[in-house]
RNA sequence: GCGCUCAUCGUCUAGCCUGGCCUAGGACACCGGCCUUUCACGCCGGCGACAGGGGUUCGAAUCCCCUUGGGCGUACCA
């Protein structure tokens, strides 16, 4: 979250601290007998299940430990269950689904507490959304079915009932549920592929929210134009295309600077040390275009870093052959008298040879490109050398002229 | 099986509540063209959907019903 930029106003809280709290609420419901304790043990629960279900009944609990008379051993294990209502039907307003109404003879008496004392997840979290006074709970709607268990705990414990607004989830190409299998699940794993947190955020609020046509929306814009009343209800198809075409789009837009910043471990990644040779924020201003992520960006900035130009076979047999050598040394020798490092001024040291060659850019770029970067694709030639330097420039170009064939 | 829920281009979605402005709009992807020192960017254009069937209505993507399909749940997981 704090990669992504979502802050929060509280906590962490951890469960695990909060035991004392769960043991109290547990008591007090013991105690207005609206939980009571069941013995009854795991292997008989999963043959009554079985049974249940092989006869097309409801796999419920079927209360044995809820009506029981007589008094168990005392030392026998057990865990405690909430007494849900039998009859009637528990209803709630979605925010975002409208009325959802279940009838209680679904309903469990679901384990509240287990055997060796920790309670579990449908109780805790009532008693700590209610104990931390949240009056709306906004989570993913595989809870629809948690929510009728619920509210009768929230109302037995004397706590009032807080809305709920159920967003849809999120499932794979194959609108399965989204798995490994679909590309990676962690967002820090879409950090370590080059994604920028505010592609991230825009991709995912767009996956079921949308405000009219507009596809970017920064953090700020969020804030200000989000509302549950535009959330959709069906579940949405996790698009890696479209994250990639807002990343791209951060990228061509985002500051320089920080991007160089965040560019240097990149590089580091492979293998790439950026402390010496070109400023970071003009290396990317070079690539902001023409880079989908960072990891691509770093793979298209390495040549400027690197000592040894990595040639491309292909692209020297091709276009560093031996009738290219004098449109490299006049270069070297305009680029040499160059005294005004700008793109300007390096542009005016290319018009230079080509008058004197009488050749267009489109001849002589290809063979200074293979020259200073090896291969045959990269920013614009212009801002290569600009960017590389004179003397690191010049030194390509003489070791090119010692590889030509 | 049972319960809950969802359903517009391949995908994300606008429109649906408050029927006619919808020969269904935008975006990603894809295809074509332009631009061009490579690769890209950008610009222009194209392809492409109301799940099916019944109703209601002068008129339905929009309202109702059924069917089909998807998702979720059905744990001493969260």
């Amino acid at each position: 979250m704090e990669w992504l930029g979502l802050s929060y106003d509280e906590g962490p809280f951890y469960q695990s601290e909060r035991f004392e709290l769960y043991r109290a609420k547990v008591q007090q419901l013991l105690d207005s007998g609206q939980a009571y304790r069941c013995y009854c043990s795991q292997d008989e629960l999963n043959a009554k299940r079985e049974a249940a279900l092989q006869n097309g009944q409801k796999p419920k609990y079927d209360g044995t430990c809820r009506n029981r008379t007589a008094a168990p051993a005392v030392d026998a294990p057990y865990v405690v269950r909430f007494k849900s209502p039998l009859t009637g039907e528990t209803t709630f307003v979605d925010r975002i689904k409208g009325p959802i109404t279940f009838s209680n003879e679904e309903l469990d008496d679901i384990i509240i507490q287990r055997t060796d004392g920790t309670p579990t997840y449908n109780f805790v979290v009532v008693v700590d959304d209610a104990e931390m006074g949240l009056t709306l709970i906004v989570r993913g709607d595989d809870h629809v079915n948690n929510t009728p268990r619920q509210i009768p705990i929230y109302q037995a414990l004397g706590y009032p009932v807080p809305e709920f607004a159920h967003v849809p989830m999120i499932l794979g190409a194959d609108k399965s549920r989204l798995s490994k299998r679909h590309g990676a699940t962690s967002v820090m794993a879409y950090r370590d592929m080059g994604y920028l947190p505010e592609a991230m955020v825009n991709y995912l609020v767009r996956l079921g929210w949308s405000f009219g046509d507009q596809e970017i929306f920064s953090l700020d814009e969020l804030i200000e134009k989000f509302s549950l009343d535009n959330v959709g209800k069906a579940a949405g198809v996790f698009n890696p295309e479209k994250l990639l075409w807002l990343n791209a789009h951060y990228i061509k837009t985002g500051d320089p600077e920080r991007l160089g910043n965040l560019l240097k471990d990149y590089l580091a990644a492979i293998g790439v040390d950026s402390s010496q040779g070109p400023a970071l924020p003009a290396v990317v201003k070079t690539l902001q275009e023409r880079s989908q992520t960072l990891v691509e960006m770093a793979q298209g900035a390495a040549f400027y870093y690197r000592d040894e130009v990595a040639y491309d076979e292909e692209a020297v047999a091709k276009f560093l052959t031996a009738d290219k050598r004098s449109i490299l040394e006049a270069l070297i020798r305009h680029l040499g008298a160059c005294k005004d490092w700008s793109h300007d001024g390096v542009a005016a040291a290319f018009g230079q040879v080509m008058e004197e060659t009488g050749l267009k850019l489109g001849k002589i770029g290809p063979s200074v490109r293979v020259a200073l970067v090896g291969g045959t694709t990269s920013p614009s030639i212009y801002d290569v050398v600009q960017v590389l330097g004179q003397k690191t420039s010049i030194n390509r170009l003489l070791m090119a002229l010692t590889i030509m064939s």
